[in-house]
DNA sequence: AGTATATTTGCATTATGGTGCAAGTACGCA
DNA sequence: TGCGTACTTGCACCATAATGCAAATATACT
């Protein structure tokens, strides 16, 4: 396999694997936050949000803001109140093309024997 | 919407967005890890996985096993060594999962004015 | 049996992150 | 201008988790 092959089929597995989105994602306040509101199915206030949660409301609003930093979800301010939204299409597309780079990752190239030289040849 | 069509439409959502799955790819040192074996694309031993880090080996055992645990990766013992591949099956049906159930979890019901009477209603 | 290799576990240290309370900011309304 | 509402920020506290070192375990080899 020639380094452009290489860089071709695995190359997009360290951008997608990104820690932070999945840190955004391993609370299990921040994914009940998160269910509620993509079951809302609409444009959610802060209190509303936090009415899933036996949270503090500051909490709450740390939370999303930390989702909205991950790009998980979006919002929009109009007056007073924050309208939060699950950014669907930047999520199912995320989540998509990280199962698509990980089975197009050279799946061909498995071998028993290891004969890519493995990790330590990186 | 009643509330048979709710469950079925939207029940997947939280047993999908499952917190201790993000957990462990939430790691930068595991994210770092689970990318080399994906890369890799055979078992790599303990060691050979650790050549991708410079962390010391008992972090690496802990990582892996730990991603084990999440179901990420498996493993299998031969005398002395371990060695360890993604699941790549279960990792890639799971992130398609996800995005199955945020795009059908009710979207023809998305309206503006939060008639669901979102998250509040639960 | 004794030694070397591969991995795991115990322990102490340090870093990170979640939480609640109180105070602050921003905006709408009378 | 003053008050109430919606949300955010500062701060302290606590829990969890990442890390390295040293010791322990398990297995192979001679």
């Amino acid at each position: 396999m020639t380094p452009v092959q290489a860089s071709a089929c695995c190359r997009p597995i360290d951008d997608l694997l990104d820690p932070e989105l999945f840190k955004a994602l391993s609370d299990p306040t921040r994914s009940r936050l998160l269910g509620c509101l993509v079951k809302c199915g609409c444009a959610c206030t802060v209190s509303d949000v936090g009415e899933c949660c036996a949270v503090d409301l500051s909490v709450v609003s740390r939370h999303l803001s930390l989702l909205e930093r991950a790009g998980v979800v979006q919002s929009s301010k109009t007056g007073r109140t924050v309208h939060y939204v699950v950014d669907y299409v930047r999520l199912c597309r995320t989540m998509r093309a990280i199962a698509d780079a990980i089975e197009q990752c050279c799946p061909a190239e498995q071998l028993p024997g290891c004969a890519r030289g493995c990790c330590g040849a990186r």
